[in-house]
DNA sequence: CGTGGCCCCTGTGGGC
DNA sequence: TGCCCACAGGGGCCAC
């Protein structure tokens, strides 16, 4: 997504930012909570606050697309951010000029939350990028500057591409929470979510109940490369689609070919045959290998 | 302070 | 056909 993202957006200028739905976007002042928190009717009061279409980078030149796990910044040369993430159904999707977003699988076009025209420094247009989340557990933080940026962003885990043991083993410390739960925590390692933890405790052997204090060095070591190698193996193939990520073109990934454990409970343990688990960690369903993994 | 539980939301597929 | 339930790539808040 970032590099399709890149490559559509760097260089042009955001001719105009459009919120057609509040909720699915955060603006400085708004109450803490996250997306949805803000406008939910029976909620809290507090209104949220006035959003500008500066705040989403209107009247600005991209200058660059980062990501650092699962959050995707656009960053303009004056220095303004906004950060997408794609929660559960989110999409990014970037249209040509005359172009329609087809409603497609789980209706995620007919939940188009924000939409960015965007232009040539010419002037001419250069289409549309339109943020779409039917669950709206994704959303839009709009007005941030780089160093509001870098600010999350320390917050968060070393992205899970570059992890090594040795960050693992600092981050995991004395915890004696689940492996899995760990991993699936933001602050321990950027990026890893439900299908790659699964994935990564496979090819690493270890089961994800484990208490994360008690993985020795080898088997941190082994966890790390086992979650650089399945994101590598993931992006190469373009990102797991189950039903409805799509990349900013619209093409599905194709890396559920590559689940050996995700959404495979029942089924035979490709390494040894035996029948694969699922279970329940951390409020998330879970597969795994009893025997391979221990 | 660290954790597990619960909740936010919409769509889909299976059982009856 | 229709209704109801379970379940789904995430993560914030709150009570323990």
């Amino acid at each position: 997504m970032r590099r399709a993202l890149a490559s559509a957006l760097v260089g042009r200028r955001v001719v105009s930012a459009r919120v057609h739905r509040r909720d699915a976007v955060v603006a400085p002042g708004d109450p803490p909570g996250g997306f949805g928190r803000s406008t939910r009717a029976g909620r809290a009061p507090a209104r949220p606050t006035r959003l500008t279409s500066s705040a989403l980078l209107a009247g600005g030149q991209i200058r660059s697309v980062e990501r650092h796990g699962k959050q995707l910044a656009l960053i303009t040369t004056d220095g303004r951010a906004a950060l997408i993430h794609l929660g559960m159904t989110g999409q990014v999707r970037v249209l040509a000029p005359g172009t329609r977003l087809e409603v497609g699988p789980g209706r995620a076009g007919a939940h188009a939350h924000v939409t960015w025209r965007v232009a040539d420094p010419e002037g001419a247009s250069g289409g549309r990028v339109v943020f779409c989340d039917p669950r709206r557990f994704g959303g839009v933080w709009a007005g941030l500057d780089e160093a509001g940026l870098r600010e999350r962003w320390a917050r968060l885990g070393p992205d899970g591409l570059g992890v090594t043991g040795a960050m693992l083993r600092a981050r995991l410390g004395g915890s004696a929470r689940a492996i899995k739960a760990a991993l699936l925590d933001q602050a321990v390692v950027a990026g890893v979510g439900n299908i790659y933890a699964d994935e990564a405790l496979f090819g690493a052997g270890v089961a994800p109940t484990r208490a994360a204090r008690d993985l020795s060095e080898s088997e941190a070591d082994a966890l790390a490369s086992a979650l650089v190698s399945v994101f590598r193996a993931a992006l190469e193939a373009g990102g797991s689609t189950l039903r409805d990520y799509r990349a900013p073109d619209g093409t599905p990934g194709r890396a559920t070919g590559l689940h050996r454990v995700y959404g495979r409970g029942g089924e035979a343990c490709g390494a040894c045959g035996g029948v694969l688990t699922r279970t329940q960690v951390a409020q998330r369903t879970t597969v795994f290998c009893p025997v391979c993994q221990c």
